[in-house]
DNA sequence: TCTACCACTTT
DNA sequence: TAAAGTGGTAG
């Protein structure tokens, strides 16, 4: 963020790599990207990584963050996103272009957002600090694109804008908005998760991949901390055109709203104590060869970032009825990918996010349901998307265990009272491995880019995991239920203890 | 720290 | 024109 790197720590992203983001004048960042458990594989060292797998199909996908510069000014400074009891959207918007998808092969696209590290944070003196350790993490939610699912063709036609979700701080919010806490940092995923009939949602090796941005990092606020983040929203965001304009005019226009008669100082003015540019959060450097971030998955040292795939498997019928086309909505009005869209590596990574098997994969009436939906939410479920059955979603989450291979996870329990569950999907898996601070699970070699090694003490460390791990227990929605509701899987982000990934500037 | 309300804006 | 999305403010 702020200093060239990012206010929270996260690790730099190479800047240069701006990949070969098709017909976009702007620049792409491909994220970094996981793949499915199966079969471990490593991102590239370029700016562009992709799916490299060749077991399920997830090769060769890019994800590209649009108007990255935007948020990288936001990071820079030290983004900040509201969240209210009613929900607030996310600005700068969530928008990616995605490349290398299969066109006939149906996809779903989902985010997750899932804990920066296990710190609470404070902003005092112009600056983000750490006050202490962060509160339990929420039941993870899962916001499923309302296009899904959908062709490769369609997802690739335009930008995929995930501009509708929400944040709340309600936990118990009945509408399916993500729900974080305030003043906790958090890491927005996209997960791409392969839906055709050979690779049902509900399937134990449901193909998928992640792709984490690092710039789009930010720390949830009750109210701006920061002026120059408040100052930076108005600037960008249409629906703050009111509050743009010249000092005498702001100066009117708050007097107008407190009703007097003379000019009031802004608060904006008061409480903007010149802030300091710098932040106190850095995002660690990336690794000195000088790969992709390994940002949020901070790499251990030594390690290298491994990308898992799941396996395919064949949809289970009941889940899966066949490749309707989904009556595609309205196409993106987002803007066009020209306007500029930073990349990213795609990173599939371990554990797709938790429900993802619940998400319907091919079209069914269900699924068309979904999709003139808007958003959909998926409470994370077990942690084995194979163990999914769509009729009802029982959801029931474990402990992220899938998202760190490579380390046992700390005695760090969000959640306390699980109740295990024999169940769990893959996918959902995913959302309880994205869970984790990012940064301490994943164990992410960025120079390594393809996918070659065997899974690895990955899977074995997942599969022990997931089994390790306490369930929580969720109650089973049925179809019946409100729209809302159906659209949201939880999954329990779980805090671990350890190094913050986001170095917290003390 | 959080919430409800406000005026203003975009959609 | 209505609905929904903004940040500011008071409490």
């Amino acid at each position: 963020m702020a200093n060239g790197g990012d206010q929270f720590g996260l690790a730099e992203r190479p800047d240069s790599d701006c990949m070969d983001s098709p017909k976009e004048t702007k620049q792409e960042h491909p994220s970094y990207t996981l793949n499915s458990p199966v079969s471990p594989q490593t991102a590239s060292s370029q700016q562009v990584s992709a799916c490299t797998t060749d077991q399920n199909g997830m090769e060769g996908i890019k994800v590209f963050l649009h108007d990255r510069e935007l948020w990288t000014k936001f990071d820079e400074v030290g983004t900040e996103m509201i969240i209210t009891k009613a929900g607030r959207r996310m600005f700068p918007s969530y928008k990616v272009k995605v490349t290398g998808l299969n066109p006939k092969t149906k996809y779903i696209l989902l985010m997750d957002i899932v804990p920066g590290d296990d710190h609470r944070y404070k902003f005092a003196d112009n600056k983000w600090s750490v006050t202490g350790k962060a509160e339990p993490a929420m039941p993870g939610r899962l916001y499923v694109h309302p296009d899904s699912p959908a062709t490769g063709a369609h997802w690739s036609r335009q930008l995929i804008s995930f501009q509708k979700l929400k944040l709340t701080n309600n936990h118990l919010d009945p509408f399916g908005h993500i729900i974080l806490n305030s003043m906790h940092k958090y890491q927005p995923r996209l997960h791409i998760v392969k839906a055709d009939e050979n690779n049902g949602f509900g399937s134990k090796n449901t193909a998928f991949c992640t792709h984490v941005f690092p710039e789009t990092a930010f720390i949830a606020v009750t109210s701006y901390q920061n002026h120059k983040i408040t100052q930076l929203k108005i600037e960008n965001n249409p629906f703050a055109k009111g509050f743009r304009g010249s000092d005498d005019n702001e100066l009117h226009r708050m007097a107008k709203l407190q009703g007097k008669d003379y000019p009031v100082v802004p608060r904006s003015t008061v409480r903007q104590r010149a802030c300091s540019t710098g932040s106190p959060f850095t995002r660690p450097r990336r690794v000195e060869t000088g790969g992709p971030p390994n940002s949020l998955f901070h790499l251990q040292h030594g390690q290298q970032p491994q990308v898992y795939h799941c396996t395919k498997r064949k949809v289970e019928e009941n889940c899966s009825s066949g490749n309707h086309q989904h009556p595609y909505k309205k196409p993106f009005t987002s803007s066009s990918p020209s306007e500029g869209e930073s990349y990213y590596h795609p990173s599939s990574y371990p554990p797709p996010p938790p429900g993802l098997s619940d998400i319907p994969l091919t079209d069914s009436p269900y699924s068309s349901d979904m999709v003139q939906r808007q958003a959909c939410m998926f409470a994370s479920s077990e942690p084995r998307l194979d163990e999914l059955n769509c009729t009802s979603w029982s959801y029931t989450c474990p402990l992220p265990s899938a998202m760190t291979p490579m380390k046992p996870y700390p005695p760090y329990t969000p959640h306390p009272p699980y109740s295990s569950s024999p169940q769990g999907s893959r996918l959902s898996a995913i959302a309880h491995q994205n869970s984790p601070p990012l940064g301490e699970h994943i164990d992410y070699d960025p120079y390594q880019s393809q996918s070659s090694g065997p899974p690895s003490q990955s899977s074995q460390n997942i599969q022990s995991r997931q089994l390790s791990s306490p369930l929580r227990e969720y109650p089973r929605y049925t179809r019946n239920l409100s729209p809302p509701l159906y659209h949201t899987l939880e999954t329990h982000t779980h805090i671990r203890c350890g190094v913050p990934e986001w170095s917290a500037a003390s």
